[in-house]
DNA sequence: GACTTATTTCGATAATTTCGGAATTATCGA
DNA sequence: TCGATAATTCCGAAATTATCGAAATAAGTC
């Protein structure tokens, strides 16, 4: 991950509402969660909630897939590894124990709902 | 650590400027860096940075102690892996391995230069 | 004390981000 | 095709954040 994606994922997540959404879906695990229910969860208007879900997009932290009426947001665990990874790099001077973070994984690829 | 301060520790790293501090500082390791060097490899003014560094300083990623003239900067590793477990707490419903992140750790506490 | 270097605070201007109502697009069922 | 539901885009006022010169503070040297 460069330099530009990494900043473009830690202002998508320093906002209150993206933040709570992205853990929302972080913990919804790969079955993701539809707008509406994430709407509800967060309380927010739909305006707001999909301004915010573009910024989350535009990171590549969380994936999109319509289904039917609903759209299906999926967290991006790749992504937010390697957002973990590009800020631990390098860690210490390499002289500590500082292995490439791998912390989450989608159970298997592709899993559908 | 709480929503609160996970917020404030990414938005203080959502700046290109500030992420590239403190990347500097996590790879410095835990002998840390001047304000001085810092200034030098980032080429900013000395307000900008001070300004830059007083946010990192208020999200807990960086302590601070004077040496002389000097101001030395390091990381603060704690809070870091502190953030990257809030990041994925609870990630997948807890059905995969989601263990605890345990990322990087200063050398010796205290270390001095 | 006078001088130098290191860093911070102040404060004013400029740039960016946030919010959400109203209008719009997409999909489905009848 | 019509009506209902789901979600998005548009856009501009309000709030927040960034930038940095100039003045101030801190510490060391002579």
């Amino acid at each position: 991950m460069e330099t530009k994606a990494a900043l473009e994922a830690l202002s998508a997540l320093s906002h209150d509402s993206r933040l709570a959404a992205f853990r929302q879906l972080v913990q919804a695990g790969p079955g993701g969660m539809s707008v509406g229910e994430l709407r509800e969860l967060l309380d927010l208007p739909p305006a707001t909630l999909t301004a915010h879900l573009n910024i989350l997009r535009a990171a590549a932290l969380v994936h999109d897939e319509r289904e039917g009426r609903v759209i299906r947001v999926r967290a991006n665990y790749l992504q937010m590894n390697a957002l973990l990874a590009y800020l631990t790099e390098n860690c210490c001077e390499g002289k500590v124990s500082c292995d490439p973070v791998s912390v989450c994984k989608p159970s298997h690829s592709g899993a559908s709902r």
